[in-house]
RNA sequence: GGGCGAUUAGCUCAGUGGGAGAGCACUACCUUGACACGGUAGGGGUCACUGGUUCAAUCCCAGUAUCGCCCACCA
């Protein structure tokens, strides 16, 4: 079916005979998406009159490969995509990757100590070329998988964080910020990585708990009678180094006095004061903290509130220096123990020692623990641009889905401390502020030149600073490009909770910021902004390498195919909620495609057909069907609308095109489709229902649905195919009503046949009373044949619509067998008939409940009975013993 | 320590102030002219626990327990 569409409906059906009765991916999905790229059906149009629908891919890191869990956030984007592009918007997903400053340099960094070299022996130059060198052979991985995915961006827009365009953004955009004051430059106590001997955020230290040595000393004179001491407690013992006070708390009655004393140092002999500070706990430990400001961030508040000085101990790569002492150039855990020893040595300083397991953070990329250092960044004020970015989601500019992420996002807002943008790293886009020999600065713009023998600040911009500006750093900014004009504020940004923080807040604060001059509806980065959870694993844990729990997506992919994926992933997303996926849901995933490779297989073998118009009055299951379409469709919009509801959408999906239209509408049209006066208004229903369906179903399974499509309509493709729309006319109440009941009158026959032990395939001979319609497709479908001359019931049934069925089982069941089951019914409809009567007894009851209610509980009152009567009758009709 | 969420069938999860659901798994029967990646029928749950509101609670309220996540702190 690849090849070429059939075009006329004889073809068509030739074509369905030599299909295969199963749905092989691994054939189609490649030339398939290759098509749509090269029809250009992905590319979009800035001049278009089309409404505009924009994403920005969560782009990628140039390190990545697609793990399971873009592959999920993919499928969510591409499903929301493609959609828009067959409601007729102008639709841009827009792709691209990251520069991932610390990843990628701490990644060619190890390769060079692999070959012996390193960076500083490179150069900046040359090893900014070497990580060129490393993208061109070894970043973007990912791309080809994006492929495989499906994902309908815009090749042509790909952009990376790198690029010249993004950098001139970058520029503009820090420029922007140091005149308007929101950029400075000071010297803060930092997350310092003695390995990568740079800064780190907040978010890149990690906190885990580590079994330490609590170490008790006494500060001061060692006998009460040459002056006062104080016992503290540390598990650095070597920071005493650095300490410049002792705090207690100022309440605190054991210490009051002391405040305002001096207290002499071990070791070095350096005087320090007792100092009172509300932040000290006088229930933890001696109730005395010692202070060391430039290693501790509660000690450098201090420090400040006190006006201490605040003396560095150790160089950028973690060894003690500058302390006069003879622990200078010790590595700073060797120093811990060294200082620790020493002390012993003095006697009577230590006071006591004990294990101690306490929280200590790490650095995320290189593992080992952070150190705490004073030193000179560049910071972001953040203050405004946060109370803007907090502003935009109050007043409902921008929305949050689901609604329950919101007070999360404020957390974060609202609490932001001011940024710390300078990396002590080469790669990345570096700070554009230049320091003439005497110490003068000046910060330039994208087209400035630093005057001669100026020097540029050697350090590079935090990662985030760049994809803070991706909304529109991608689309031209700063110039006013068409992409800029039709595309920006984005639709919808699609990501992960757990970025909320890193991406979203600084996409918002820079986006309102850069975008100012559009007035506050339109400088938005995104009107909405969704945040999916984790994939985790079919037990619900967190997939991870090291578990071994983790899995490839390619590999189910090249087993089950992309679409068993992708609806796998869809089925499962429920909103902000974790996604546990395991490799039986692909599989039913993959059943299901091929229940809809195999129903449309079926249709075009009874030359179904999508050509002509719709015949206006339609009759029986083929109203009822496209009724229930209509009534599908409308429920899917607003399931996207309400707040992409994917699970809903996707289960509601597999259940009208399983249940609904295999399970029954397909074995209904067989009788019409043997009937030439019904077949051919069947055959056109057959279209539109498959039509419709497919339509529906492809923004989560593209390829199946394309390739099903294509041979159903002989249409060009679905990609670009309309989006369906809910034709109210064509809901039909009493169609719906009738087949609900020849389904009831169906299902309750078939439990009797079955509990009998009836064969599946066994005909029957049947008489019918009270039948409204459709004799024939229920023969059909119990595989009742007609009575004849040898007709003798020796079973009946009434069903709860009241129709009577007589059976002649005489040569299929056993008497006993069905006398033993209709005594077990029996108690269980007088047990029913009494409950259901007490509560039509209850006066109190029939007062207040729903008249709804109150009816439902009637009908199952007047079913029991009903039943009741009917196992009486058939007991009665059972032949004797 | 603060905040948020969860607890429903063997597993993973929907759901509702009045009849307890889905997928997978399970049992039985069935090669039926779309599909065995299928069909039909079926079994299985004290809706975490304790109180309260109500004629009525799995659902609302309060408390308890367990689990998860986020934030803060850990001298």
């Amino acid at each position: 079916m690849t090849s070429t569409a059939p075009t006329s409906a004889q073809d068509r059906r030739n074509a369905a005979a030599e299909l295969p009765t199963q749905y092989s991916p691994a054939s189609v999905e490649g030339p398939l998406y290759e098509r749509w790229v090269e029809r250009g059906y992905f590319t979009a149009d800035a001049g278009s009159d089309k409404p505009a629908f924009s994403v920005v891919i969560p782009p990628p890191n140039v390190t990545g490969s697609l793990h399971i869990g873009h592959a999920f956030e993919h499928t969510l984007i591409d499903a929301i995509v493609r959609r828009a592009r067959m409601r007729g918007c102008e639709a841009l997903w827009l792709p691209g990757m990251d520069h991932a400053s610390i990843a990628v340099h701490a990644l060619v960094e190890r390769q060079l100590e692999s070959e012996g070299t390193s960076r500083r022996e490179l150069g900046r130059e040359a090893f900014i070329d070497r990580v060129w060198q490393w993208k061109a052979l070894h970043g973007g991985a990912i791309l080809d998988q994006m492929r495989r995915l499906g994902d309908s961006v815009d090749w042509s827009r790909e952009r990376f964080t790198m690029d010249a365009g993004l950098s001139r953004a970058v520029r503009t955009m820090f420029k922007k910020l140091y005149d308007d004051g929101l950029i400075y430059r000071a010297e803060r106590l930092v997350n310092w990585s003695p390995q990568l001997q740079s800064v780190l955020s907040d978010a890149e230290v990690d906190y885990r708990d580590v079994e330490g040595e609590l170490v008790s000393m006494r500060y001061g004179a060692l006998d009460p009678a040459d002056g006062p001491s104080i016992v503290v407690a540390t598990t650095r013992v070597e920071t005493m180094l650095g300490d410049t006070a002792v705090a207690v708390h100022p309440d605190d009655e054991r210490y009051r006095h002391l405040v305002g004393q001096q207290l002499e140092l071990p070791l070095t002999g350096r005087l320090i004061p007792v100092i009172a500070d509300r932040h000290v706990d006088p229930a933890f430990g001696t109730g005395a903290v010692k202070v060391t400001p430039a290693h501790d961030p509660n000690d450098f508040e201090i420090g400040r509130r006190h006006d201490l000085p605040m003396p560095s101990i150790m160089d950028a790569q973690g060894r003690i220096a500058g302390t006069g002492t003879e622990f200078d150039g010790l590595d700073r855990f060797a120093a811990r123990v060294a200082v620790r020893e020493r002390l012993g040595e003095l006697g009577r300083i230590v006071a006591e020692k004990r294990p101690y397991l306490h929280s200590v953070g790490h650095s995320e990329r290189s593992g080992e623990p952070i150190e705490p250092r004073l030193s000179l960044q560049w910071f972001v004020n953040v203050g405004p641009l946060a109370q803007a970015a907090g502003d935009a989601v109050r007043d409902g500019r921008v929305r949050v889905s689901p609604p329950e992420m919101t007070s999360r996002y404020f957390g974060w807002v609202d609490n932001l401390h001011d940024w710390c943008i300078s990396r002590q790293l080469w790669w990345g886009h570096r700070i554009p502020v230049w320091y003439s020999p005497e110490g003068e600065m000046v910060c330039l713009g994208p087209d400035e030149e630093p005057p001669a023998g100026w020097e540029q600040d050697p350090d590079v911009l935090d990662t985030w600073f760049s994809s803070g500006l991706w909304p529109f750093s991608t689309m031209g900014w700063p110039d006013e490009t068409p992409d800029l004009a039709k595309f920006y504020p984005t639709s919808v940004l699609v990501t992960g909770y757990d970025i909320l923080f890193f991406w979203v807040v600084r996409m918002m604060m820079f986006g309102l910021y850069a975008m100012a001059d559009r007035g506050p509806a339109e400088s938005v980065p995104f009107h909405t902004f969704m945040l999916h959870g984790m994939v985790r694993d079919r037990h619900g844990k967190k997939m991870s390498k090291s578990k071994g729990n983790s899995v490839d997506p390619l590999a189910w992919m090249d087993a089950y195919g992309t679409d068993a994926l992708r609806f796998t992933f869809a089925w499962g997303a429920n909103p902000g909620a974790d996604v546990p996926i395991s490799e039986d849901n692909v599989a039913s995933a993959r059943n299901f495609c091929n229940k809809l490779w195999n129903a449309t297989r079926f249709a075009l073998l009874n030359g179904a057909t999508t050509e002509g118009e719709l015949p206006g009055e339609l009759t029986g299951p083929d109203a009822w069907i496209v009724s229930r379409l209509q009534e599908v469709i409308a429920e899917v919009d607003r399931l996207y609308e309400a707040d992409y509801e994917f699970a809903k959408i996707a289960d509601l999906l597999y259940h009208f095109a399983w249940d609904e239209v295999c399970d029954w509408y397909l074995e209904l049209a067989k009788v019409s489709l043997a009937d030439e006066r019904t077949a051919p208004a069947t055959r056109r229903v057959l279209g539109e229902v498959l039509d419709g369906l497919l339509r529906l179903l492809h923004p989560l399974a593209p390829y199946v649905t394309e390739e099903l499509w294509t041979a159903l309509t002989g249409g060009e493709s679905v990609a670009i195919a309309p989006w369906p729309a809910a034709d109210e006319a064509r809901i039909d109440r009493a169609a719906e009503e009738s087949v609900a009941s020849l389904q009831s009158v169906v299902l309750e026959v078939r439990r009797f046949r079955s509990e009998q032990g009836v064969k599946p395939a066994q005909r029957i001979p049947a008489r019918f009373a009270g039948l409204a319609g459709y004799e024939t497709e229920i023969r059909s479908l119990l595989r009742l044949t007609e009575p004849d001359e040898g007709f003798s019931p020796t079973a009946s049934l009434t069903t709860a619509g009241g129709v009577r069925i007589e059976l002649d089982l005489s040569t299929a069941i056993d008497a006993e067998a069905e006398r033993a089951r209709l005594t077990r019914d029996q108690v269980a409809a007088q047990k029913e008939l009494d409950q259901t009567g007490a509560k039509l007894a209850n006066e109190k009851f029939l007062a207040n409940a729903k008249p709804e209610v109150v009816s439902s509980i009637r009908e199952r009152n007047a079913r029991a009975a009903a039943e009741l009567a009917r196992i009486g009758t058939a007991l009665a009709g059972l032949p004797q013993r």
